[in-house]
Parts: structure tokens; C-alpha cells; sequence
DNA sequence: CAGGAAATTGCAAATGATTTGCAAATTGGA
DNA sequence: TCCAATTTGCAAATCATTTGCAATTTCCTG
């Protein structure tokens, strides 16, 4: 097993995870958050510490169609294993369907399209209630 | 509205799109498809013509949190506003979920969430039932 | 079927996010 | 306090994708 060691930068990414917990951010909203901070910390640390933490596990990396750089959202929840999360495409809100509506649904579709999902790893986009009907852009 | 011109990048590029329907594939394998076809065409002119394509609708794409470059997708099926999508994240065989399952499905996600999802952006990765068990590496 | 405007292509260079090499600095246990 | 292992910062490299521009192609019109 590798050593870890505790480091300022890593000290400032984490607050930055615990205050943003199940939204999308993109390394350079962490890297003007430290800066905001007074703290200087090169953008590649911060790169080197999220690539880190993906691996862990504890990461979702994302990369939009249209967007070229990457997202990354750090799930509070870690017992999402058997439900679905919607995610709204405005406010970037996450929500989680219950465990039973996630298997009755999946059932459905293992028996109809003999398809297996893992649901921890979806997420369906939409637009949560508070931001259905401000949304014109597509 | 603008006028189009056919060429023969085009027909080369539309021969590729279908031959593979609803399959996921990146730029560099049409280049070296139309390559394999002794035809010497400019990558620029591939990634010019995708572009055009997707802001036509005609055309997905899409980028993943590993891979570094994107993956484009040419649905067969124009009729997919009212189902959800399941894709085989190894094969990459899509499959329609009916529009009855879906519905139902999704009046009890607004029943109980208040989200509203739109289905015909909305792809499952999983895995068919001819991958299931073949597929080890995550 | 020749002329020409508009679209498209090819090429080279630019862009921009992300990664890598390496030396210097930091960490935390002994 | 010492030291091996890890982590950081910096600069340069990488690599997919985009852009500028001149040359070429398309196809409509007379």
C-alpha cells in the first residue's frame, strides 16, 4: 500500500470537494477558488490530486460533447450502488430515486431488453422542479 | 438558408456513418477507413463535416471521463423522443426501450422527484447480454 | 457548356486542456 | 533530527481539435 501524505493543496482541494458535493465543477473553478483563497497552487497539483481521486473512487470525471474540459463531481452519498441519480442540467442539483423504483425499473428492463445497467453510474439529466420553466436554451 | 455542395469527403464520410449505425466511433476511424479506401482525405475536413453534422441533429456526440478524444454516433432510428436508449458500453449496441416502459417509468420519477427528464438525450450504459460476462476490465 | 459566386477542402499553424520529466520542497515516522 | 518516500512547481511536451487562408470544387445561370 502507498503512503499518503497530508499537503496544503490538498488541504484546499478537499474543502473545495466538501463545499461543492454533487455538482459538476471543472478544474479551473477549483483553481480560482484557492487563488480567491490567497493561495497559491499550481493548476497541475490540482489535476495530479483529481486524476488521484478518481482512481480512488471517490471522483466522477465527466466530459461534455461540447465543452473540452472536463468536469468532476464529488458524490456525498457513497451508498448509491442501487439507485439512479438525476441530475438537473441548469442548477446541477442531484437527486436519487429510492432503491425499490430503481429495481422494479431495471427488472423491467433485464427482462424485456436482457440489458444490465449499473445504476451507480448513471446519471439521467433533466430539469429539477425549481428550474423547469426558466430554462429556454435547450 | 445555405446552400450545400456534395464532394467526395461527404460521400466518403456518409458511406462510413452507414456502415455503422448507431455505434459509437471516433474520428480517427473514419480516417482510417476512408484511408483503407486508398482515398487521401484531410482530417480537418472529417472533424469539419462532423461538426456540421451534430448541429444538424443528425448526429451525437459524445466525450468520456477516460478517453481523450470524442466519439460521434449516427442514430438510425429518428423516432426517439418518447423512450429511453441502452448502451452496451462494450459493444456499443444501442437498444430502444419501448415507449409504454419508459413512460411509466418516467411519471414516477416526476411523481415522486418533480424531475423532468427528456428521454431522447438520455443513454444507459450497461451491458448487453452477449458482453455480460465477457467484460472484466470495469 | 462557359462563367462565377458560394461552399468546401487542404495545409500549416494556433489553441487549449491535460500530462510528463525532473529537481526542489515537504511530510511524517523512526 | 534524520531520511526515505511522496508531493509539488515549473517548464516543456502532448495531443485532439479548431482556425486562417489560399486554392479547388460544386452547381446554378445564362
Amino acid at each position: 500500500m502507498k503512503k499518503t501524505y497530508n499537503t496544503k493543496p490538498k488541504e484546499y482541494i478537499l474543502d473545495f470537494l466538501y463545499l461543492n458535493k454533487n455538482r459538476r465543477f471543472s478544474v479551473n473553478e477549483i483553481y480560482e477558488y484557492i487563488k480567491s483563497k490567497d493561495q497559491n497552487i499550481n493548476i497541475t497539483t490540482i489535476y495530479r490530486n483529481l486524476n488521484t481521486l478518481q482512481k480512488e473512487g471517490n471522483l466522477l470525471k465527466h466530459q461534455s460533447g461540447t465543452d473540452n474540459y472536463a468536469t468532476y463531481q464529488f458524490i456525498e452519498n457513497t451508498n448509491c450502488l442501487a439507485h439512479f441519480h438525476f441530475e438537473c442540467k441548469k442548477c446541477g442539483k442531484v437527486i436519487h430515486l429510492g432503491a425499490k423504483e430503481t429495481n422494479d425499473f431495471l427488472k423491467i428492463v433485464k427482462d424485456k431488453l436482457f440489458f444490465t445497467v449499473e445504476p451507480q453510474n448513471t446519471y439521467i439529466t433533466g430539469l429539477c422542479i425549481n428550474c423547469k420553466g426558466k430554462f429556454l436554451d435547450i
